[in-house]
DNA sequence: AGAGCGATTTTTGTCGACAAATAAAATACA
DNA sequence: TGTATTTTATTTGTCGACAAAAATCGCTCT
């Protein structure tokens, strides 16, 4: 599967200083989606070959990476993408719901007439990636729309770490969505359009109330995923 | 004020792998505490001299700085220390009463009794930095207290995004505390007791109401003193 | 044959140097 | 004298190379 971008391009110059943002922004793709799963061994030399560049962009990209969790660097030994921590799921749902919560609460107080627009594109997008059932799709455009709402909820913090959070959790739903095969989501997809409602019409308690049950739904269902398959196969 | 830890010690050796991590705590330590204020411009080559080291390393501590949003990059030009967001700091304000509150909820819940002692520690600490009248350590411990607190909440993902807060307001609560000249703190130190008090009975309801109060009295006198002096001295 | 020890290989961390990009200075021109 | 344009200078982004650490392999000795 030598898929979509070819790294090396019949135009081997690149621009000034687009080198450690594309690696940056392919590698955290790649380990979000789980194209390179928990664990894979991350080689410098092999990437500064494959990207036609010096070990140095790279490093610093893989330096931002880090940061973030997303990789995990031994001493003056090798690296590789960062487990997921499966024992404190339940933490990582915790801090997820409430942050549904958080930023649907604000947006239903705070958001203005465009925000609205742009929260319905996000929800279009969504409801297309499940009519094609298209994983991956669902995954990002799902994010997207609560991105969306916290954008519109105006508290930069929040969306911070809300974002980060969902993050974290791309891979984490990536094994979900994968496990189910694709279908079911269409309920999400009527849950989102009643939280588009009573965020437009400032009804605050009840944007809270809704995206604690939406939340809490998607929680509890993953959990019986990860109840069921032994997390064994899955984790490493 | 060439101070504390001599850049240039006798011996020209350093461990390996040691060079960006004390490149980038000692920065991230000056950004914090104000030493270096918000749009004072980094040179790469002048930190390269000063630690006696390439510029390579420093980078990396750069890149992973400017990923905490502590350093603002512009993308061929200078690099300089990010400003404080004054204008949105009710936002910040928002997010650092929920944290509060949560964490302090959790601990509530779920501490044990080794956290106790870790927390009463930290209290102790600060109650010194209070008696001492040491801004940056009542900064320091203040921040570490809570720290405790929310760790005892057993939740990561919260005590990550609420050490990330407190980092974020160490600069905001710099200016704070040097306004004050050090002196009123004291309540402070009482209601930290009041806390623990409520923690250790695991009362959680108030465990939370009194983390609100704390956190919105903290916030408030802050928005006063920030309307006294009017931004304009303090802001670049 | 197995364990201990030294040499080789692999990979990382660091270095000095070069070239692109931008700002600042100098020059020309109206 | 003021403005546009070229030249210089400064600073960043990238490169290839080297040296330290760790792992791997091979050898020796019992």
């Amino acid at each position: 599967m030598t898929d979509k971008d070819s790294d090396a391009s019949s135009a081997p110059e690149r621009k000034r200083g687009s080198g450690v943002k594309m690696v940056y922004d392919l590698l955290r793709d790649e380990i979000l989606d789980l194209v390179l799963p928990p664990g894979s061994p991350i080689d410098e030399v092999q990437l500064a070959e494959r990207f036609k560049m010096s070990r140095t962009p790279i490093r610093e990209a893989l330096v931002r990476l880090a940061g973030e969790g997303l990789i995990a660097t031994l001493p003056n030994r090798s690296t590789m993408v960062s487990n997921i921590d499966f024992l404190n799921l339940h933490t990582f749902f915790d801090a997820l719901v409430l942050m549904y919560r958080v930023t649907t609460r604000l947006a239903a107080e705070h958001h203005r007439q465009e925000d609205l627009e742009v929260i319905r594109a996000r929800q279009a997008e969504f409801a297309a990636a499940v009519q094609a059932q298209d994983a991956l799709a669902m995954i990002a455009t799902n994010a997207a729309f609560h991105s969306a709402i916290a954008e519109a909820g105006r508290n930069p913090y929040f969306t911070g770490l809300f974002n980060r959070l969902l993050d974290e959790g791309r891979r984490i739903l990536r094994l979900y969505y994968q496990s189910y095969d694709d279908r079911l989501p269409q309920r999400f997809v009527d849950e989102h359009e009643d939280m588009i409602a009573v965020i437009a019409a400032r009804d605050v308690e009840a944007a809270d109330r809704l995206a604690r049950t939406h939340a809490e739904q998607i929680v509890e269902q993953i959990q019986k995923l990860f109840a069921r398959k032994d997390r064994l196969e899955i984790a490493l």
